[in-house]
DNA sequence: TGTACATCAGTGAACGCGCGTTCACTGATGTAC
DNA sequence: TGTACATCAGTGAACGCGCGTTCACTGATGTAC
């Protein structure tokens, strides 16, 4: 495994020259290096060198890799997209909205996916106020999800459950719940409650919202 | 009341001379400037020579009423507030959250204010990912509201309702959907739904999520 | 395997743009007598 | 009321800082023969 002449032009491994991978290497340190930095300063103060710093690599580096912070944000982006939709490829889970653990499953996986990723979605947060393009990939960020509770919601009028409004409309709320609870979660200093407890909140909120409030005894 | 010489230190209006009436008149211009030209292209974006050619002043003048664009923001913040508080004074409501009504009313408030002050309002959320001063202001701005939904929901235990967790962090919840649906309203393009759609949809929302979930049938 | 040349990732000082901020100036308004 | 001087709101050209971006250079890696 020790190669002590110089590399061939491909090896054994996939890794192309050592070239290529010295700049695959550094390509990867300057997004590290750019979520540290969004999450310590905010995207929208984070300067071009203060990444590259963070990175250990000198300023021009950079430009080698990207054309700019905001072509950066996209490739982070692509990340997340890559990572997330390898994900939902993966289990079946109840999609009953009438049942409290349908619901809390997928408000857990929002709460996840948004913890995991917590730099970049936050640094599209604060590029969308800057820009209509990052604007725009951020409601596409959220359509998929979006849809797929829409969906569920269908589930809640066959059990009985009263909608206050369409399934879509519906679904939008309970998105917008979901991220404005974690945005003043995130935001808010210390939290009050665990993330467990977060998350519990959400998904009682919700479920009572789709399936309509029970009466007023009495 | 046509003045053709000379005026008065002190005119009988309570307007001070002409010179301090002519101050307060640019001030309000590079106010109501300020507010078109965040809502044109965004409190981040918005240069000091934007407000001041939409005022129709030079570029000095600016720093003749303000010291930044920060102070500027904080002045208009200071504004809503006087008027927030000189509408809060105002009409007893009905503060039991068992009833729709009672939170119709309280969700129709808050969108009314949300729409009547919106450029400012965008604007602090905009300085505020980028100031940790205004992202405490924006909290401060929010801590009124609530409160006053934390003690309404006292009355609902009282109805019989079963609160998802203690009324402070349901108040969270109930804010954190307002304004989250608030934003996706604004910043989504077209809106499915009116604001009096809007408003009815958050209410019966919220009245569930406060009251508890109707009990599935069957 | 060895040598000569080509390529390319990375460097960091320097450049220059955009924009906030200043300041000497103007003319109207206010004040003193 | 009139005159002389002081003040001050507003002007806009010019300055200069911060930072994104470039580019001539270096040394290691890759290629050709």
């Amino acid at each position: 495994m020790t190669e002590t002449r110089p590399a061939p032009a491909a090896d054994p491994a996939g890794l192309r020259t050592r070239r290529a991978q010295a700049a695959a290497d550094t390509e990867a340190a300057l997004k590290d290096a750019a979520k540290q930095v969004f999450d310590r300063v905010g995207y929208l103060r984070a300067k071009i060198t203060d990444i590259t710093t963070e990175a250990g690599r000198a300023a021009g580096s950079f430009y080698s890799h990207f054309d700019s912070k905001e072509q950066l944000l996209e490739a982070l982006l692509l990340d997340i997209l890559a990572e997330g939709s390898r994900r939902s490829a993966l289990p079946g889970h109840d999609p009953d909205f009438s049942h409290l653990d349908a619901i809390r499953w997928h408000v857990a996986a929002y709460w996840s996916f948004l913890t995991e990723n917590r730099p970049v979605i936050v640094a599209l947060q604060q590029a969308a106020m800057v820009s209509e393009h990052f604007a725009r990939r951020q409601r596409e960020l959220m359509a998929p999800l979006m849809a797929e509770m829409a969906g569920h919601l269908e589930h809640v009028t066959a059990a009985g459950g009263r909608l206050p409004a369409d399934p879509p409309d519906v679904a939008e709320a309970m998105v917008a719940l979901m991220s404005g609870y974690a945005y003043s979660w995130l935001t808010g200093g210390q939290p009050r409650l665990t993330a467990d407890e977060a998350v519990d909140l959400l998904a009682r909120f919700i479920l009572a919202g789709v399936m309509g409030p029970a009466a007023r005894p009495g």
